[in-house]
DNA sequence: ACGAAACGATCCAACTTGTATCGAAACTTG
DNA sequence: CAAGTTTCGATACAAGTTGGATCGTTTCGT
């Protein structure tokens, strides 16, 4: 059964996630208004609040895309551990250019609005981790990691490394993403203490 | 010389920051308002324009006391790793009450106001990581922190993984600071890989 | 007494948000 | 082709927030 009706304009749904996207790259989130993604998408303000419940949610439906293609976890079949680390020194690298700020405005907005803070955990955190989580579990079981730490736990801190550059603007480089992952792979004891 | 004029009230002062520490816990920073904090206060909003330059300036004075209160670095004698833990545990207990929303506010505010990062840095990165490296330090003479990592770096790493549970608003316990001082300690390697 | 500075109260323009209304356009169904 | 349905862009509106300004009053030092 087709719908009844005007169907949904693809050009303004594609000009306005276009316009977001350019927006957010130029001003970031904190300064997108709704009424500048409209004006450049060549768009009425109703359209927008038509599809989208918050501003939030439309800068995250623009930055998806951008972020699902500037990352990707492509094995190699090294071992878990060494495919770990790519994979980190990949994120760091995305969110060393204007990903990065972006990622830091996004979740900036997660603090003021629960809703764009659950799209943000349902469409990026949990799709990642539920990637990366049995990666970590293969390492386990290879040898290379050892059986008594949670992938969970492990991401945690990876993650919230990056985070903390990003939210700190501390810019990073692949010196100290190669020192974080000393840390994170061989512990700061002296001798093992387990 | 003292200052010409009437001179600041201390009474307004101390009113308004308390109206705005009330106001941050019970609302958070997001629906935090001058014109809210100059009612509570009994203050008008010319006088908040006056002495602080934006919101997030007020609630940096507003939080810094509390936090300083919160937060103390008590030494024991122990070794400086088991000193180490004990802090993380202080601060993720810390950031498990009220504070914790408060914090990822402001760190929220941070990305959309440059003053309120750099205020932040100053006032609170700044000065807890000049009173954590030294003890770092030490744990590298004393020995039971290996003499190849970067105390700014593992301060990167912990600091991250609380500010990562806290942005998501993932609850933290002691079981999952446990967790993390063990990979952060020993490493998530099954063997030392140098 | 006088000037200087801070105070509370009030007003104002500009901007953003959320909602609503309107006629025109696009598409399905009968 | 005609009627019904839904989207579209344009516009208007109330409410809230921001940053700045003015005004008369209050509290100091000189």
């Amino acid at each position: 059964m087709a719908p009844v009706g005007r169907p949904r304009s693809d050009a303004s749904h594609a000009a306005i996630l276009k316009a977001t996207y350019e927006l957010l790259r130029e001003e970031g989130l904190a300064r997108l208004t709704l009424d500048k993604v409209a004006s450049r998408a060549g768009a009425s303000r109703s359209t927008l609040y038509r599809w989208w419940p918050s501003r939030g949610a439309i800068a995250m439906e623009a930055t998806l895309d951008m972020l699902n293609q500037e990352l990707s976890l492509e094995p190699k079949g090294d071992n878990a551990l060494a495919e770990f680390r790519r994979l980190l020194k990949s994120v760091a690298r995305a969110m060393r250019g204007s990903t990065g700020p972006i990622m830091a405005g996004i979740l900036a907005e997660c603090q003021r609005d629960p809703e764009t803070l659950r799209l943000f955990k349902e469409n990026l955190v949990a799709p990642r981790r539920a990637e990366v989580v049995p990666l970590l579990e293969r390492g386990i079981q290879d040898g290379s990691i050892r059986p008594s730490v949670a992938p969970h736990t492990i991401l945690d801190l990876t993650f919230g490394a990056i985070y903390h550059q990003l939210l700190l603007h501390v810019p990073t480089d692949d010196a100290w993403m190669d020192g974080v992952i000393d840390i994170l792979v061989n512990g700061i004891a002296a001798k093992p203490t387990a």
